[in-house]
DNA sequence: GAAATTACGTGCGGAGCGCACTTAATGTCA
DNA sequence: TGACATTAAGTGCGCTCCGCACGTAATTTC
């Protein structure tokens, strides 16, 4: 294998990202975890604290507190779960209005990096990346853990088929 | 432009961005710009603290604060810099040590990526990769804040041409 | 019906970082 | 030359995000 593709692929990713999270600070004033929360809630499928937490991969304590901070700002509520124990968490209207920012801003910072190639070269890279996804998690929370700032909707046959989102339609 | 790309294009972002930090937390324990930092003193040009802060995007304090635990490890020592306001940072023995691990566990932390792209693939990707880094930075603080991670090394022909690291050859 | 399990929440502390500020050295300019 | 601005390092303080240890309530198991 040739480590300078490698080393490419990693700063890529790192110039990805980082955009990615500046995008997120600039509409959220949140970080880490936080906007993917968002975005994972807004599936509207009400998941427990104990779901989104493996999705997110945080401990249960830090996953309280950052439902607290989405609550605290008025973007989530807490209903009652599937048992008296359990709670559903679900986006307010404000918290839906911001994922959509949330959704678009992302692509938005994103966007540009692509600009210096051409639509073929776009499409090509496209279809490099499908296979690498498509050959990468394994269990159905690896997946969601790895979708979860991703807006499906631009996603038409997505590589990384997960079932939390799929009963979402 | 196609928004399905871009999608893909930030998912395997993060998916990269999370394996490099998770690599780098296993072999330093600590995370945020410190890895980069100890990548960045490593090129031997002697930073002095504001330097390195540029590089890295953070605050002043929080670059002294930084480098404070970088010594406490005994990773990095203060000399005495171009003036007697100015220092510089270099590795030590055990920082240069630990420096070579990050580099080369952050590509193994990448290369499984690539692993389900066959040789030809991988070329293809690696190419797409160099005309889109090729195109993004500008000046020359922006172009070593974006290969703070690189293991120059394995990058030949880097899209990057960074002044700070060419003099370190 | 007692014990284990599941699920949410709290007390506490640590890592990493920024803002406002201080101190020391150097440059600038009347 | 001397006053003032600039550059550079460091400190006090507080914030955000997060994990560990623990407590409590509901449910399952046997």
């Amino acid at each position: 294998m040739n480590n300078r593709t490698v080393n490419l692929l990693g700063t890529v990713g790192l110039a990805v990202a980082g955009r990615i999270e500046a995008a997120a600070r600039d509409i959220l004033s949140h970080v880490g975890e936080t906007p993917a929360a968002v975005v994972v809630i807004g599936y509207g499928l009400g998941p427990s604290n104990d779901e989104l937490r493996r999705i997110l991969s945080l401990s249960h304590p830090g996953c309280v507190r950052l439902v607290d901070r989405l609550v605290a700002d008025g973007l989530v509520e807490r209903r009652p779960g599937r048992d008296r124990r359990a709670i559903a968490l679900h986006l307010t209207a404000a918290g839906q209005q911001l994922r959509e920012r949330l959704l678009t801003g992302r692509l938005a910072a994103i966007r540009p990096l692509l600009q210096p190639l051409t639509a073929a070269e776009q499409d090509q890279l496209g279809g490099l990346l499908h296979k690498l996804l498509a050959a990468l998690p394994t269990s159905d929370t690896d997946r969601c853990h790895l979708c979860r700032l991703c807006d499906d909707r631009v996603c038409s046959n997505c590589p990384i088929p997960a079932e939390f989102r799929n009963r979402a339609a």
